[in-house]
DNA sequence: CTGAAAGCGCTTACAG
DNA sequence: CTGAAAGCGCTTACAG
């Protein structure tokens, strides 16, 4: 299954390699005569004709290929957000290479690693503990590097990220306009800086009043658990008025199978917000209140911002911040 | 960021390029004098050398890549065994490259040709309805492929799929033993060969009993609000004792947010059975039964097999059919 | 308007 | 044990 080359196009037109790749290449205006033209495009046709991007890629030193690695594709957020990405790098003709590193430094570094092999032109990254080296390797390296999501506090690369903390201190804000007794936060016991804001925007809030908090704190991994024994030792249903702040979307389904096999009823027994979407809300007796990401415009800017930083353009290293908003069903009353 | 080569190895070294590409590629009882040898390895180690994947495909006309096109990646069934081929290939030196086609034929074409530039080795695909072209059209460019899950007709490829027919019979003389009065089928108004097979094994099946039997047929997109008509017109919870058989994932999640609604109860109103797993069954209030596929065996198969062809190896063009397991919760009763 | 030629970074048969 | 050289399939400045 030897595939055709521009040189059998070539052979078979009569004509250069040269001309074939002009042809092939080069927009409608162009110098070749419009004779060759056509006949060159009849027989890339004719011969199903597909180019060597491999060949084209070691020549013109871009492989027209970027890398994503999110730290777990199995969380909707982030199938959801590499889905936009890949539509918004395929508009500026890019290939995306999609990894997962679970959360594991070790897994990071070997995807970076893999990725550079096949010569990405750059990379769009949501940083895991302990990956800082990795990542600090790679712009040492003057490699094109966006972090999304998560950023890092001691490595100065540019970034898409959210206002976690503020919207975390409005998430509070709607709370207490509701009176609530109490409220928990649930949430991971983690050094990552976005989670950190959501948890210290809460806690700064909440100072300011004289609203009872708790808070559920949890591993990143097998959560579900954790949450079940936390909640059954913090959260009580004898009427007084409590709310729970699940700061991400797996903490909110973990929590909700709890609220099911406790019979607990939302908003009846207690008042729920969640941090992002999945699917999974959709089996929620109770539409629930939660924190929209603008996915899409995150998506865009990062590979906007990359594509900038590949072709040279200085993006500065800032960390661009957008909003979230705050959006209202029927699970706090 | 001009990365360092082979040749700025060889120059720093003080040997030819020959010298260090056998180093750097051959294993240890080579040729190369173990002073040269270690020399090589240290300055690769110093600067930080990282090959240039391209190059070396472009030479050896191997590119490591193969391509995985699935019907919708976010079903936790297709992203659950991504994820496993994504493993095994990395097992055997490949670079998984993954693409969703949505059930859309054209995107699935497209991702064909996508793949085809970027010099993929081989694909493993699920076929959608009418990709029969796009398939055909690689078989005849003897392009290595593999069909995963779903299976043609009409084309005559090396194939994984499971026992769909005879797995369906096996759930219907399971619920038969329950002596039920009714069952209702929930499946997918489609041509998708896999998916008649789960339907007439089913219809074959219960045409040997007695049991009433209804069936609820949506499309493949939007199947929650066809769902939620179909079982409010067929589900009748009067005490008769009925049992409803979901012939996917998704079929079963948006069945299930029905039942929630409606305040139906598992299983003390109605039996349920699914095919095939997802994460959002933790939020089942009751664990359900389902037809659980040998995920990491199919995939491990389908690599394997594609390794072959790949190699040349004449693997057939026969179906391996795996074997589906029946697993049992508390969602029948 | 078209072609000859160099070169991208590798691998590998061949020669010594 | 090591090197010179060809070549994978392209692109592109240069010459005509």
């Amino acid at each position: 299954m030897k595939r055709a080359s521009i040189k059998d196009i070539a052979k078979m037109a009569g004509v250069s390699v040269a001309t074939v790749s002009y042809v092939l290449n080069k927009k409608e205006g162009s110098r070749i005569g419009e004779a060759t033209r056509v006949k060159i495009l009849e027989i890339a046709e004719a011969i199903n004709y597909i180019p060597n991007k491999i060949a084209k890629s070691l020549k013109t030193s871009k492989s027209k290929l970027i890398g994503l690695i999110v730290a777990d594709i199995s969380n909707d957020f982030y199938s959801g957000i590499a889905r936009h990405i890949e539509d918004e790098a395929m508009k500026l003709g890019y290939t995306l290479l999609i990894g997962s590193c679970d959360e594991n430094p070790d897994k990071f570094r070997k995807l970076t690693e893999l990725f550079s092999e096949q010569q990405v032109d750059g990379m769009i990254i949501a940083p895991v503990i302990d990956s800082d080296e990795a990542v600090q390797k790679m712009i040492s390296d003057q490699y094109p590097l966006v972090t999304l999501d998560r950023y890092l506090t001691h490595v100065d690369v540019a970034g898409i990220m959210i206002n976690n903390f503020e919207v975390s201190g409005q998430v509070c804000a709607f709370l207490a306009g509701k009176k609530f007794d109490e409220i928990i936060y649930v949430g991971y016991d983690t050094r990552l800086p976005h989670l950190l804001d959501r948890q210290t925007g809460f806690e700064k809030y909440m100072a300011e009043t004289e609203i009872v908090t708790r808070k559920v704190m949890v591993g990143l991994h097998n959560i579900a658990a954790e949450i079940h024994a936390g909640l059954r030792e913090n959260l009580v249903t004898d009427g007084r008025r409590t709310a729970v702040y699940f700061s991400s979307n797996k903490l909110a389904v973990a929590g909700r199978s709890y609220f099911i096999k406790e019979n607990i009823r939302v908003p009846e027994d207690v008042s729920v917000i969640a941090f992002d979407e999945t699917e999974a809300y959709t089996l929620f007796p109770t539409e629930i209140d939660f924190v929209k990401q603008p996915l899409k415009e995150m998506a865009g800017a990062s590979v906007k911002l990359l594509d900038d930083q590949i072709n040279g353009n200085p993006s500065g290293n800032e960390r661009t911040v957008f909003t979230a908003e705050l959006i209202h069903k029927k699970s706090v009353r």
